[in-house]
RNA sequence: GCUGAUAUGGCUCAGUCGGUAGAGCGUCGCCUUGGUAAGGCGGAGGCCACGGGUUCGAUUCCCGUUAUCAGCUCCA
């Protein structure tokens, strides 16, 4: 029989071959049923297809598809092994996921023994090679069905699709589950799973309703993948900042300062040192001027700029509003601020755009269970600017912003790791934002020009702007895979108008300027926390707390490698001896171990020649060389930022 | 805020079925004075997170608090 693969491409295969065969080879080796069973997104029986329709949808695990069908099987195996070893539970949703698939159930929290246990059902399941067979009823039918079944999440479900929907249901032996599909056509075709965690999870989403228990898995279709998967994990847990910045003591906590407050250590506190004199630096090059305003202010403040009424539960508030005559909380912001500073003095038209930039602190009372590391804090110091200018200069201004943002990105060597996203309001709900409904799509359609301009790749996200206009993220994932936003540039046409804001125009009248908040890198922790994560602690030169060290061969050379480190401190650079009476080989392990890039070693003939011996991360061992030569070099990769590749770690 | 787990020398972790503790690394001292990833010997260092309870006795069991981690929710 002749089979046209959906490409077009035409296969013969014989007539006595098995279907799962004839699967396994179109499917390129992935898992026989697996494949067979996908034609147009319907599970059904590759034999009938032939018969009737000769075109074939098959999907492999390299299809994103195909991997979900794959991973989402998986995750029906474990429901069915949940009930089989929890009978009480109730079963409510479980798609498939980037890595891999989840469910939640309604039941007590799972163990890790528990999870071992229903793994251990989930691959008797697997043995017992089960078919998933596809049946539909209408919607009433389905809820009757479903409360018999005692599964009420299942009904809640059902309730939600519409009044003429057709219900579908896919079996596996005992065991059914409401789903839209795509399967497998067997869950014998699960080669490769493991129950990674449990954790709870509200139910749709909301934090007000039943608390679920999930549980986390991801299958693969060969057992070697599966195990790289669970190696890589363990991996980049060694680059989790949590874990490195703490053990290259760049910061710390202290359970009696408290959650989200982490101390930046005296390594750290130079990264970020460096990087903040950078971008002052950077911005003062691009116009800007700088303020220094307060960290703290009255609550009169934030009543006009609405944060008294609208995230009074997000700030450390300084008193007692029924007791004390003042009341003060710590400034979760700095827009109001700088404003200030823009109202103290009349501009005119020809003054801006004025661009403020301020290193500026700012306080926010996360939840408890918010914080993480250097990335969710609630002190924290990010690069903060106000442009205030003209309506017919906001493009350009903003084009500038996006401009610099790039650059940092670039600088840092991070521009491929990003996204981007156009954050946008919700026009169906309209309470949670001000301003007119045309003046929102017309700010959103320039911004989106910007980007298209710009050549960037963004996603559109509904609901995602602040309440006075729509902005640009700039977003990172962490190792885990989770996202933050890095930096953000935020529209606004409409705060003038709450705090009064005028230039003078041409013809002497009162005209209210627009204002774009703005950062350029973002908060320095969370940047500190990424840089950490992106290098595995072996940062650009110009960054690293340590950048030489120079190591004597034996104490006699002492004073020579003082010598040394005192010429490379003339040029800038930052550097330490190593004078413990260590031998040599012992002195370079623990330098590459501490992540500092170059090394100098000096012995009798660096003494009398005048030289040092350059072993670099980069290539290794260099040999010797004039002292002033390598320190030309240096500074030359310092000022520069340059991003050497690292071949010898 | 929620669910679960965790908290033992500077760090990473053992351990005690209830009788106040151990290793490796680090640190300090001595020996060694060395040529590109771990030289040797010795010493110091712990209110076993904090506060209650049970007990003759708690680091161990129970409760609470704080902090850390994973996830959810949240995130101007």
């Amino acid at each position: 029989m002749k089979i046209t693969l959906k490409d077009g491409s035409v296969k013969e295969y014989s007539e006595a071959m098995s279907v799962y065969d004839i699967a396994k080879d179109i499917s390129d080796g992935l898992a026989r049923a697996a494949c067979a069973g996908e034609v147009n997104g319907e599970v059904v029986d590759l034999r009938t297809v032939v018969e009737e329709d000769s075109t074939l949808n098959i999907l492999t695990f390299n299809d994103e598809q195909g991997k979900r069908a794959y991973r989402h099987t998986a995750s029906h195996v474990l429901a069915e092994a949940v009930k089989n070893v929890f009978p009480e539970a109730k079963l409510t949703i479980g798609p498939s996921i980037d890595e891999g698939f989840y469910y939640d159930f309604d039941a007590q929290p799972f163990s890790r023994e528990d999870l071992d246990k229903i793994e251990a059902e989930m691959k008797k399941i697997i043995k017992k090679n089960e078919k998933l067979e596809k049946f539909t009823m209408p919607r009433e039918e389905a809820i009757k069905y479903m409360e018999e079944r005692n599964e009420p999440y299942k009904v809640e479900l059902i309730k939600d699709l519409p009044e003429d929907a057709i219900i579908s249901f896919y079996s596996q032996g005992e065991f059914t589950d409401l789903c839209a599909g795509p399967h497998l056509m067997s869950t014998g075709a699960i080669k490769a799973f493991k129950l990674t965690s449990s954790s709870m999870a509200y139910w749709r989403g909301d934090s007000n309703k039943a608390q679920l228990q999930r549980i986390y898995g991801t299958a693969f279709n060969k057992k070697d993948d599966l195990k790289a998967y669970l190696e890589h994990l363990e991996d980049i847990k060694k680059r989790d900042h949590n874990r490195l910045g703490r053990e290259m003591e760049l910061f710390t906590t202290v359970d009696v300062i408290g959650q989200g407050l982490p101390l930046i250590m005296p390594k750290g506190e130079i990264m970020i040192r460096t990087m903040q004199r950078w971008i002052e630096d950077e911005e003062e090059k691009r116009g800007y001027v700088r303020t220094k305003t307060p960290l703290m202010a009255k609550s009169d403040l934030y009543k006009i700029s609405g944060h008294w009424d609208h995230y009074k539960e997000g700030m450390f508030v300084l008193g007692d509003e029924e007791k004390d005559k003042e009341v003060f909380a710590l400034r979760p912001m700095t827009c109001p601020f700088q404003y200030y500073v823009y109202k103290a003095t009349q501009h005119s038209y020809r003054d801006l755009p004025l661009r403020y930039g301020e290193t500026s602190t700012l306080f926010r009372n996360e939840d408890s269970g918010e914080m993480h590391g250097l990335t969710r804090v609630r002190q924290f110091t990010i690069s903060e600017g106000h442009l205030i200018v003209r309506p017919d200069q906001m493009v350009e201004e903003f084009k500038g912003c996006l401009a610099l943002a790039k650059h940092c990105l670039e600088v840092l060597g991070v521009e491929e790791d990003v996204t981007y996203h156009l954050s946008k309001w919700d026009p169906q709900k309209k309470d949670k934002y001000i301003g007119e409904p045309e003046v929102w799509e017309e700010t959103e359609g320039h911004i989106r020009d910007i980007l298209v301009e710009l050549g960037v790749n963004f996603t559109e996200d509904v609901g995602e702007a602040a309440f006075y206009g729509p902005k640009v993220d700039i977003n990172a994932k962490n190792v885990y895979g989770k996202e933050d936003t890095m930096i953000t540039i935020q529209w606004d046409a409409l705060l003038s108008e709450q705090f009064d804001m005028y230039y003078i125009d041409q013809n002497g009248d009162k005209v209210r300027p627009y204002i774009i908040h703005r950062t350029s890198m973002g908060c320095y922790e969370r940047t500190l926390a990424w840089l950490i994560e992106k290098y595995a602690g072996l940062f650009p030169t110009w960054l690293c707390p340590e950048q030489v060290r120079v190591l004597p061969i034996s104490e006699k050379y002492e004073e020579y490698a003082e010598q040394v480190a005192a010429r490379l401190k003339d040029n800038g650079i930052r550097c330490s001896v190593d004078n413990r009476s260590e031998k040599i080989g012992f002195k370079i392990r623990e330098t590459r171990l501490d992540r500092v890039p170059y090394m100098l070693v000096v012995g009798q003939k660096e003494v009398e020649e005048k030289k040092v011996s350059v072993r670099s991360r980069y290539l290794g061992d260099e040999g010797q060389k004039p002292l002033d030569t390598f320190i030309d070099e240096i500074c030359k990769e310092i000022r520069t930022k340059e991003i050497r590749k690292i071949e010898v770690e």
